[in-house]
DNA sequence: TAATGGCATGAAGTAGAAAACATGTCTTTT
DNA sequence: AAAAGACATGTTTTCTACTTCATGCCATTA
């Protein structure tokens, strides 16, 4: 459904949420080992964040990423937005190109019917919902990234 | 959510679904130019459906492309797995590989929830309703494929 | 102020999907 | 039986997303 790209940058996104703070950035090369992405392309995709307003980021030693608001002010969608653009959720199911409402496919309706619901989750979770889900050890528990010691 | 050959595949599907007969096949020519899909490389995605029985093609004049079996035995997945495969309907949203029902992602029942309602749409439809849907003229209507003149 | 640790940027390389090409084989028709 | 029309098959080329490499630039810290 999203680029490769996008998917790194929606776990990047996620990672960086949980990891920095206020006056802690995180450094490139942690995320990308963490996740197991390569450390150089990472890279520009996180320099689009930054350009896009979605991160923040300082040179120098304790230099790093940090988010540029707070995860609760911040939706997936936003990250979707800038890396695939909004249009995937607006994509013909069968790929005719001159598929929408006026001139539907077959399967048009019900398909963006779902596709609505797509966007509607990524509209709806914030960061700082999943990064909870995360720290309470709902998700993700296989990467070890809840700070929270579970009995 | 799919790729272009599966898209590809879909459409000649459905075209031919549309335009052969018991005793009419289709030749590839004419699928090419009408939906506007490169020849040759339709011939190696047509050449998948046939060595998956979903198509049968006759060599020589009046030969072409046929369905293998009546168009209401068809269902739209069935293309999907043969070019796709059936993992397409099982990837987590965020991109991370290790995410299932044991160790999901902080949006996996969500996700997943949504994917399945993909995964009904395709296996409910079969060719015979959407060739109908297109006859009437409800569908698709700008590509001119429909059968029946409407007043 | 020099050294170090980090991000920024542009160019170059790789792999796989997509597309094009060339040739072979089969089947109908005359 | 020969010609022509169609699919079958294998190779090559192109394109693009993905990845890597090399270098520059900036900020902290000793």
């Amino acid at each position: 459904m999203f680029s490769t790209s996008c998917h790194y940058a929606l776990q990047a996104m996620i990672y960086i949420a949980l990891r920095s703070g206020k006056d802690k950035n995180v450094d490139l090369a942690s995320i990308a080992e963490e996740l197991d992405i390569p450390k150089h392309f990472l890279s520009k995709i996180l320099q689009l964040l930054v350009k896009n307003k979605l991160l923040l980021s300082m040179k120098g030693p304790t230099g790093g990423f940090k988010l540029s608001m707070p995860a609760s002010r911040i939706n997936l969608i936003k990250v979707v937005e800038v890396i695939d653009g909004l249009d995937v959720f607006n994509r013909c199911g069968i790929g005719f190109k001159q598929c929408d409402d006026s001139s539907p496919c077959p399967i048009h309706f019900e398909f963006s019917q779902v596709r609505q619901q797509v966007e509607e989750i990524f509209e709806t979770k914030t960061l700082e919902q999943l990064t909870t889900d995360i720290e309470d050890g709902n998700s993700l528990v296989s990467l070890g990234l809840s700070t929270k010691i579970k009995k």
